[in-house]
DNA sequence: TGCATTCTTTGATCTGGGTCAATGTGGCAA
DNA sequence: TTGCCACATTGACCCAGATCAAAGAATGCA
């Protein structure tokens, strides 16, 4: 499926020409590897609340994220849903050899996505070696992440979960925005309460509940419902019941 | 670390030479990569309860799973476990391109190891494409049952864990030994209820309990503590709570 | 043959987080 | 400037699964 697609302006941020910012694919291409690169690539945009593919759909490129948040999230027949990936900016999401979406890509904020086309990609990847070990490398720290996240989501407490979730998504916006010193963060949450929820395996009350008491305490501090301000980042490891957080996410 | 090694025999069930009944790295190779392969190869043998490897030892070789059974596991400094992995015949264990054990892997029943000296299985690698792409395809699948787990450990309840959990190891086990007609299954449980729980999130109290009540409603039969007979699987499916079952698991 | 150890089951009780319901809030459209 | 709508907070109550505790198997070993 595809729905409404909003053209993305052609000179798009830093993609394709490897201006990395965002680690991409082409980490350590040559310039004519570039060019092929450049000559697949095309750029899509989509509204926050956009389901970019559904699980099952045909998947005809693979892509990375220039800017905005997406989640990969199941679902089961009954409506209960479990967000499985946070794809922040330079995440990679499809697989080379497979052509089906197997969850849902939904974006939770406007996102640019800078897309390859897949078969011309995968010849590139053939006759590229390191592209495919860049993708190797890329998938086992997804799968990393995944594992982290199942101690996450079997093991921790609602309170853990949340201060979990919040050190990465600072670290994730924090790498991409100023840094303060003194380990106090500051960033917007790109997701509504009901899609952390999905990503914890909480409710939407529960989230709200922790959200506030972590606020009481002083771990951090809101201002409107996205905006945070993380006055001590150790802190909120500590609350997070972890410090070996590996915590890269896709 | 490594703890006693037994010896295994040196004409081990057929690995390395790829009479693949498991499937391994080595499922394409020609003759020439299979003397390759077969060069750096070695078994080892564990004891059922013994730790192979901890969370960040040093990991110079990669393996598959010959015979047995093995779970990798995370814990929180508090004593907190969540089993991320199961690793049946045929699975493979270790990445190139990283040489730390991020977790700890744990023999649940006597247990032998095909294992590849990490070295040149890497060289191996580099002029041998398609044992790359092999491991890709591997580390997405994982990726896939560590996602698939992630839904199971967020959002299903107790007794739905169970069903999954035998679902998965009926499959395994099935596929190892003789298939019985009509849907009827039989195997042995490879972990007690304790590293069940473990790797469903829940108490050993509670996997005895709803065992317990699997048995009483007739999804299963129990022999023993270890062995189980499932008279329909597509019930067992049903109390699963999924029928999209991708259930691969490593 | 007996007893010790390890694994498992079962019971009684407690509680973290779910459920249901009401209320608050901020942004936008008319 | 008002009123709507989507999102968020808060409260009251409940229940699935945790915790604490006590018996059973099964196995091995003296």
């Amino acid at each position: 499926m595809q729905m409404t697609v909003h053209e993305a302006p052609l000179s798009a941020p830093n993609c394709g020409n490897c201006q990395i910012r965002h680690r991409a694919v082409c980490a350590r291409c040559e310039t004519d590897e570039l060019e092929a690169l450049d000559s697949i690539k095309f750029y899509r945009s989509f509204e926050a609340g956009q389901t970019l593919l559904w699980s099952g759909d045909r998947m005809d490129f693979v892509a990375s994220v220039v800017s905005g948040v997406a989640t990969l999230t199941q679902v089961m027949e009954d409506g209960r849903t479990q967000t499985v990936g946070l794809l922040f900016p330079s995440d990679f999401v499809g697989r080379p050899g497979r052509d089906k979406a197997p969850y849902n890509v939904i974006a939770t904020t406007d996102l640019l996505m800078c897309c390859f086309r897949k078969k011309p990609f995968e010849e590139l990847m053939g006759r590229t070696p390191h592209i495919g070990q860049r993708l190797l490398e890329m998938t086992l720290d997804e799968l990393d992440a995944a594992r982290e996240w199942m101690l996450l989501l079997g093991r921790k407490t609602a309170r853990e979960k949340i201060a979990s979730l919040l050190a990465i998504v600072a670290r994730r916006e924090a790498s991409l925005h100023l840094k303060v010193p003194q380990g106090r963060m500051i960033f917007d949450l790109p997701l509504t309460r009901e899609a952390m929820a999905d990503y914890l395996g909480l409710t939407l009350e529960t989230v709200s509940r922790q959200m506030s008491a972590l606020k009481r305490d002083g771990i951090i501090v809101l201002e409107g419902k996205r905006h945070v301000v993380v006055p001590s980042f150790d802190r909120l490891l500590e609350e997070a019941g972890d410090d070996a957080d590996g915590g890269l996410v896709g």
